[in-house]
DNA sequence: TATACTCATTCAAGATTTTGAATATAGGTG
DNA sequence: CACCTATATTCAAAATCTTGAATGAGTATA
């Protein structure tokens, strides 16, 4: 069954609630990581280890700025394979609950691109 | 993060590469589990711990006759998941070296509905 | 009722995943 | 260079998943 290998290693990749979010965060674009802190109150040690894992699946590219670290979905077919899924379970996909704003220069003095 | 619970749950019962071959086999319309013990080659217990996981995520139904059970998809939606998967990762899906029959009325006599 | 057959369930050892804590690295600033 | 900031990596304990072995339960047949 290596057939099977590719593709039980991405879903295992989306097998986790923190990974999910920051998906659907990437889904408006590239953001850097205090941006993801501060949307989803997680810890940054552990931000780092989900996108590990994404980055692992080759699902992200990360590119330095500076101080800081943007990521980005480099295969957005796996939005599709997310919105399959949506249809079937019927849920919609999560957006935080408020505007955040991070120290990185896209966010700096403006008001978060993040939809309330 | 519970919004993604029903999720997770579901890409947990993808994330198996015999699971995904019984969804594979499931798509042609149920079958009993002794035509999967023919077909995979794994043995009853092992196919049956897979079955039940499927089941307790909803996406599969059984149903008795006589000896056999049957099993069927009851969420038909989780193909859709599985190709946009694929549409990704550009495998196909697998479907049995050769053809198989078990003992199963259904099989009995005649060569197997299997695609070789 | 005894026996055989098909399949489900339970159990436990080993493997893997998850998560937090600690630490390392790379880049900026004074 | 010293120090700060943003992020990555390593490590280990706890939780969960995997897999095979043993057993149980429902159905048919003699």
């Amino acid at each position: 069954m290596e057939i099977y290998e590719q593709e039980t290693k991405l879903y295992k990749a989306l097998m986790h609630p923190a990974r999910l979010a920051i998906l659907d965060l990437l889904r408006g674009g590239e953001q850097c990581v205090c941006h993801m802190e501060a949307v989803f109150g997680y810890r940054q040690a552990y931000i780092s280890q989900q996108l590990m894992v994404l980055r692992e699946a080759g699902l992200l590219e990360m590119r330095r700025e500076g101080l800081n670290i943007y990521y980005r979905v480099i295969r957005p077919e796996i939005f599709a394979v997310m919105d399959a899924m949506r249809a079937l379970t019927g849920t919609q996909p999560a957006l935080p609950a408020k505007a955040s704003v991070c120290t990185c220069p896209n966010c700096a003095g403006e008001v978060s691109l993040i939809q309330i």
